[in-house]
DNA sequence: GTGGTCTAGACCACC
DNA sequence: GTGGTCTAGACCACG
């Protein structure tokens, strides 16, 4: 389900903030739906719980899941979540663009490299028929 | 000219590599161009020579500029820093590209974005005539 | 295991790195293991720990090794390692005979002393049965 | 005659050695003939007098030249320097060798990539002709 | 004066 | 405990 890879050089707890946030995005978790305890996820993946417990409430405070006493953390609603994601992406995606543009690189240029991207992935769904 | 953040997570002499790497990008610093000499770029920002020392080494290193010892380091060729930078922002694009169409968001979205990131600043220049 | 040599004109850091790819070029430490942590090896070695930090972070931009905060510093993969010496092995015999070519020296004469450096060796082993 | 690189990493004086080293090699400067005094020479290059003087210096102590007071410095045997230049190259040959047999690299590997060095400029003067 | 290396000692993030 | 960053201060090589 999670994969953490020790060759990655970014800390464990972000790999699994990132795959957790990935999934929600994705609709494979979803709305009200509870996670994995902190204890079972971290034998699961062979890591320390503090490291699981510092993800989950990292995620708790951006607002992606909520955490009930006794109960456990649940993933958040799916309008606020897509939200979250979309914001990170496009602030990105601004700066990105303001950045060429500074640097006078043509908008089409950019279309282009985001078509590519979008193309390419998509031919290999196609190969996949 | 250069200003580095404490409250930034990122290191300083990363810091410092960018702010330099957007001044080359930029042409405010131009092809040949002298950098400010390690100690007097420390006695600047009110940081320690090691430090600037280390960002001078990176950018040498990716070839943003080249150092000689006893002489100081200068701004590597226009054509080449145009590459670098050029490179690195079609990866990250490619990247954020690539996210967006995982999520389901469609591509006219992200041309959106890039639109009004043109946009916008054309307005600022105009609101200034 | 590792030994620096003052008397060598080249920087402490590169004798270090050098002997480690070496040590990971021949199998004597293998893929995955860990390396002695920054601090014991500069005990070892009577250097200063930011003197091994430095080569270590040499070693994992090249490849050879990848380091896990609050974990350690690990051999890479031996097929990448294999790769990246021969790489420069080659490159640098390219070199060397590009230099012989261009001073008249006949290949033959290259092939020879090549003769001799792989006979010699395999003299010694037959002395030991 | 001679050219010096700023951006080449190699300090100046060393430049200037393997330049004049291999002018000897190639016979280009012949057996007792006399060289540039420092002061022109430094002249010509555009840099510091002692930077030549640095170069001369170190070039005697190899054997290369040889000076004689008030009338300046001159090319020693030719015999002499064809034996100092192959020394050199056979030395760094000998090492190359050795380690690609420690790595078990066969040596018929090696000579396919003399072969194409000795080639691949043999074919460029062919389409001079 | 320039860049480059090294030491000693400190603090942080991570696990 | 681990790796990574930073400081303060020193020394060397180069021009």
């Amino acid at each position: 389900m999670i994969h953490v890879d020790y060759k990655d050089r970014r800390p464990i707890y972000e790999q699994v903030i990132e795959r957790l946030q990935d999934m929600m995005a994705r609709g494979v978790m979803e709305e009200g739906e509870q996670l994995p305890s902190v204890r079972s996820l971290a034998t699961d993946l062979a890591i320390n719980p503090n490291t699981i417990q510092r993800a989950y409430a990292e995620l708790e405070r951006q607002g992606y899941i909520y955490s009930v006493k006794g109960k456990g953390s649940f993933v958040a609603e799916s309008r606020k979540i897509k939200e979250l994601i979309g914001r990170e992406l496009f602030e990105g995606l601004k700066a990105t663009a303001a950045q060429a543009k500074e640097l006078g690189i043509a908008k089409e240029r950019l279309y282009q490299e985001i078509d590519a991207a979008y193309g390419e992935t998509t031919m290999k769904e196609e190969q996949r028929i």
